[in-house]
Order: C-alpha cells, then sequence, then structure tokens
RNA sequence: GGCCUCAUAGUUCAAGGGAUAGAAUAGAAGUUUCCUAAACUUUAGAUCCAGGUUCGAGUCCUGGUGAGGCCA
C-alpha cells in the first residue's frame, strides 16, 4: 500500500487515493485489495513498449504522431494499471534509404547545414527527395536513349553508387561512416524538438546499425534444436504451415540477416538489457500484422517464457482524401507544420472568444498550443486504434462537441469555481445527510466518477486509450448538464454547497488524469 | 490467386451477446441581468446484402459486395 497517499470510508466506500491522483473506490464492502494488483503491485514484471521507430532519411509525419501518441498514451496507461513500463524505440538508421540522402548531400549539398528556419531532419529529408528527383531523370535519359524501363530503374548510375555507399559503410569506411555520423546526428536533433512538441519521450533508443547483425545465432541455435530447417541453397526456413501460416525465411543463403532475423535478436536483446520484462508491446501499422505473427510464434517455439506475453499494438493508417501518404510524391502531412496549425487554429478561435485579456502572450502562445496539440490528439487518440483514420486536411480539427477543447474547457471552467470558492470545502462532509435528496444530475456524476478505475484497468487489458477519451467525454458531459442545470456556489444549502464544489473538483481531477494518460495538458483558464 | 483487417445517421466516431443502437458535426428551433455560451436544451436522421447459431445479433458463424493491407 505504499503508493496510497490517504484513504477515507463514507458510507460504505473505501477510498484510496494513490498518489498522482488515481483513487478506486470499493463499494458497500472493503474488499481483499489483493484483487487490485495494481494498487500493490502484485505483478512485478515489467513490459516495454516500442513506439515511433522512425527512418532517419525522412522528417516524422502524420503517420508517427498517430504511433507516437498511441505508443506513449499505453504505456501510460499500462503504468496506471500498475505495470513498470520502458517506453523505447528502434531507430533505423542504416542502410540503402540513409545513403541516398548522403549521396544526395554530397552532389548537391555544398556544405549545407541546419539553421534556424531548417530543422535536421527536414534537412535529410530534402536530399532524399533530391535523390529521387535526379534518380527519377536519369532513369528518364536512359529511357529515351532506348533502354527498358527495368533496366533502367536497377543500373541508373546514381543507384548503383548509392548502393556501392552502402558496401563501403558496411565495411566501415571512414569518410562515409563520418559522413553517416554527422546526417544522422543532425536527423536526432529534429526528432528531439518533435517528440517534445508532441509530448512524448523514450527510456532507451535502440539502433538498428547497432542490432542488424543480432539474431544470427539463435537462428544456428534453433537450427540445432530442430526449429528451423536448411534448404539446399544454404537459407534458414521455418515451417509454420502447422499453424495455419506458411515457410518463412529467417537467414538469407549467403548467411545475411532479413527483418526477422534482427527481431528476433532486438528482441532478446531487450530481455537481456532489462532482466525483468516479462512482456513487450510493438507499436506498428497493421501492414505489419503478419510479420509480427510470425515473429511471435517462432519466439515461442524457440521456448522463450516470455513470448507469450508479446504484443502487436497495430493501428490503421491516417490516410488523405488522395489516398495514401507518400513522402517522395510530397503529399505527406508534416508532424511539425501540423502542430504549428493546429496552435495557429487555437489562437484564432481564442482571440475570437477573447477572454484572455490577463494572461500575458507567452502564457497565451503555451495555451493555444495546449489547446491546438489537445485538439489533434483527442481526435486521434479517440478513434479506435485498429480502424484506418482519414484526415482531410482541409477541413480542419474540430474545437467544438466531442473534442479536446471541450474537455480542457470544462476543466478550466471548474478550475475557475475552485478559486472562487473562498471558503473551506476541504472537509469530508457526511454524504448520508443529503443522499436521500441528492439531485439526479449528482447521482449521474458520482456514478460516472466511480467508474474511472476500472476504466483505466480497462483501456490496459485492451491496449486501449481510446476508451479513456470516451470515458471523460461522457463524465464532462455529465458535468456539463449538472453544470447547467444546478448551482455550485450559488446554493444557499451550506452542506450541499461544499458537495458541490467537491464533485466538481473531483470530476476535475478525474479529467486531469485521464488526459495525463492521454499526453493532453490541460489549463487553469480558457 | 492465398491470407488479414474494416463496413453503423449526409459526415466523423460510440456501443463488454441483452431493454427503445448512443454522441458529435452539418440542418431546424430555443437558452446569456445568474459559477467562463469552446456550454446547455429541444428536434429530424443509421447497423452493406443474403442466410445461419441464440430466448435475444451492430456484435458470433457461412457466403456475397465494397474499401484497405500482407504474401506470391
Amino acid at each position: 500500500l505504499a503508493e496510497v497517499s490517504h484513504f477515507n470510508v463514507v458510507k460504505g466506500f473505501l477510498n484510496l487515493v494513490i498518489n498522482d491522483g488515481f483513487y478506486l473506490n470499493f463499494f458497500n464492502e472493503i474488499m481483499d485489495v489483493s484483487d487490485y494488483g495494481f494498487a500493490i503491485g502484485v505483478d512485478k514484471s515489467a513490459i516495454m513498449v516500442e513506439y515511433s521507430s522512425p527512418n532517419t532519411n525522412k522528417p516524422l509525419h502524420l503517420g508517427h504522431i498517430r504511433n507516437n501518441l498511441l505508443g506513449y498514451s499505453v504505456a501510460e496507461i499500462l503504468k496506471a494499471s500498475g505495470k513498470k513500463v520502458y517506453k523505447t524505440q528502434i531507430i533505423n538508421d542504416r542502410g540503402i534509404h540513409i545513403c541516398k540522402s548522403m549521396l544526395a548531400y554530397e552532389r548537391f549539398g555544398h556544405g549545407e547545414a541546419p539553421s534556424e528556419s531548417l530543422k535536421g531532419d527536414k534537412l535529410v529529408g530534402n536530399y532524399y527527395v533530391a535523390f529521387d528527383k535526379a534518380y527519377k531523370e536519369e532513369i528518364a535519359l536512359m529511357v529515351s536513349k532506348g533502354a527498358a524501363q527495368k533496366e533502367a530503374e536497377k543500373t541508373a548510375p546514381i543507384l548503383l553508387e548509392a548502393q556501392e555507399m552502402l558496401r563501403k559503410w558496411e565495411a566501415g569506411d571512414k569518410e562515409v561512416v563520418a559522413l553517416w555520423k554527422k546526417m544522422n546526428a543532425w536527423v536526432y536533433d529534429g526528432f528531439e524538438v518533435t517528440y517534445k512538441n508532441l509530448g512524448v519521450d523514450f527510456d532507451k533508443f535502440y539502433y538498428e546499425s547497432d542490432t542488424y547483425l543480432l539474431g544470427k545465432d539463435v537462428v544456428a541455435d534453433g537450427l540445432k534444436k530442430g526449429v528451423f530447417y536448411k534448404k539446399e541453397d544454404g537459407s534458414v526456413w521455418i515451417d509454420l504451415t502447422d499453424e495455419g501460416l506458411d515457410e518463412k525465411i529467417v537467414l538469407r543463403a549467403d548467411g545475411t540477416a532479413v527483418y526477422m532475423t534482427q527481431d528476433i535478436g532486438t528482441a532478446i536483446q531487450r530481455v537481456t538489457d532489462y532482466p525483468d520484462i516479462g512482456g513487450m508491446v510493438y507499436t506498428v501499422g497493421n501492414e505489419q500484422d503478419y510479420h509480427f505473427k510470425v515473429l511471435f510464434l517462432i519466439l515461442k517455439k524457440l521456448g522463450f517464457a516470455w513470448a507469450e506475453s508479446l504484443y502487436h499494438l497495430s493501428y490503421g493508417m491516417v490516410d488523405l482524401p488522395s489516398g495514401k501518404m507518400k513522402s517522395r510524391e510530397g503529399t505527406v502531412v508534416d508532424a511539425d507544420d501540423l502542430m504549428v496549425d493546429m496552435t495557429r487554429t487555437a489562437e484564432k478561435i481564442s482571440k475570437e472568444l477573447g477572454k484572455l485579456e490577463e494572461y500575458t502572450e507567452s502564457e497565451k502562445q503555451q495555451l493555444y498550443r495546449m489547446i491546438g496539440l489537445g485538439a489533434l490528439k483527442y481526435y486521434i487518440l479517440k478513434v479506435d486504434p485498429k480502424k484506418r483514420i482519414l484526415f482531410d486536411p482541409d477541413e480542419s480539427v474540430d474545437f467544438q462537441g466531442n473534442t479536446g477543447p471541450f474537455i480542457q474547457y470544462t476543466y478550466a471552467r471548474i478550475q475557475s469555481i475552485l478559486r472562487k470558492a473562498d471558503f473551506d470545502h476541504s472537509k469530508a462532509i457526511g454524504l448520508h445527510t443529503i443522499d436521500e435528496s441528492l439531485h439526479p444530475k449528482e447521482k449521474e456524476l458520482l456514478k460516472q466518477i466511480q467508474l474511472f478505475p476500472e476504466t483505466v484497468q480497462l483501456a490496459a487489458e485492451n491496449y486501449s486509450p481510446a476508451l479513456i477519451a470516451n470515458y471523460t467525454y461522457d463524465l464532462v458531459k455529465e458535468f456539463n448538464s449538472f453544470y447547467q442545470q444546478v448551482s455550485i456556489l450559488g446554493e444557499s444549502n451550506e452542506e450541499r454547497k461544499v458537495l458541490r464544489v467537491q464533485l466538481s473538483k473531483k470530476v476535475g481531477e478525474v479529467i486531469r488524469s485521464a488526459f495525463k494518460l492521454l499526453g493532453i495538458e490541460v489549463p487553469e483558464r480558457m
């Protein structure tokens, strides 16, 4: 019970208040607290949540935003449900894609460096686009001279040069490695800014350049155990036809690793790094459903105990009305730009309403950001993760109705009440003296508040921030109706007034806790 | 071709096999001498099609149709 800061018993409710605002209340009878593992930490195993996992050749976009928000939120929810959580990502920092950016930078860069107006990830992304442009021009030129399209695509000089660069990188060529380090460092600086603005963070970074050779030993080992088998050409496979899947390659004939080999190795590496891990959550788009099905099955067959607790947090793509986002075609919604847009929209709406006279300019800017990001985050998180999201850039994200700002607004109103309640409303009041005559709205609010702890558990079990978002919306809707129908500070009955203030305060606390799980901040005024 | 996911008001989303399928938004109509109207109240509007399981199906099963994805 170390985490319980205080408790009280009110008419058959045992209320446990846990440090950061969570509380449990047990209805009617005092239950054995061990039923609630999260209250006393029955399950000591940790869980590692992976999300973001970008490539280092281009900036983060709307798809990454969904990935990050989901992964971060699920990690927070698991924490709230009592798990120890490690947040991580694996950065795809090697391969032909980054060589393409590097090559284009060498050719066209003229020593350009990131600046105030151009973040490092944007700069590198620009050269990736520049590569693609040059590549296409070369192909067109070759085709015009009579080469076949497919042949030209394979033998364009700039592509061959990029491949040569990759070989040099793998061989440890000093110059290539130095350039690679320089450009990746720019990208990480850029990413850091985006993550900070988005409000997500990580406990541990894994880099593919460190992990791409992992997994080979495990495959060799599994080969001995008979989990895998070797084909005549020397490639190693696993037969999953008994499980309703097909055969899958785990090591190429030339002995090089495929993605599966790496992922096997990385999973094992993580458990080596953090021996208390009892499971992992991978936040990866649903296009990789099959990959993870196979990965988890392989790890089970290899006999790892933690393989039973692997979960692919599979989410739908974020599509535009025009279809899929493609960075090479310039049809991506950039993460930084979108966050700026949202902030601007919040500013515009806020100015029209004009309620912030007493705020300084920097306080205002901070608030616009909070509201704009609240709108964006809520918009994305309220949707069931597995459903795909259609994002129309021309139709801006709502600020009214079932939205983040709606809930933030309610929170701000509650804070306003608490500021004005200049009497002592801290002491416990005996519900029994008035509970027979509770207003229907008060009863509904009590019911709704009480659902919070189990909603957190449910959201953790289902890896679904959407459940938290929907719960919070219901609560807020209920509160607004209450707020409209009854007078809180104007109530003449002293005890009843205190009850209403306490109810309001509690609703505010639940909103703040719930939104914290979604990574959304709440304002004192708006 | 094989496999996976999704399909609910005009639109965007809800709904643990359980009562009359909830919201929001857009539409129509109202509420501000009173705690913040980014709010509240009223109104109209939906389960892709055909079978099946069940006392009971938006939810489970089979077959279609449509959208997206993975593999070859």
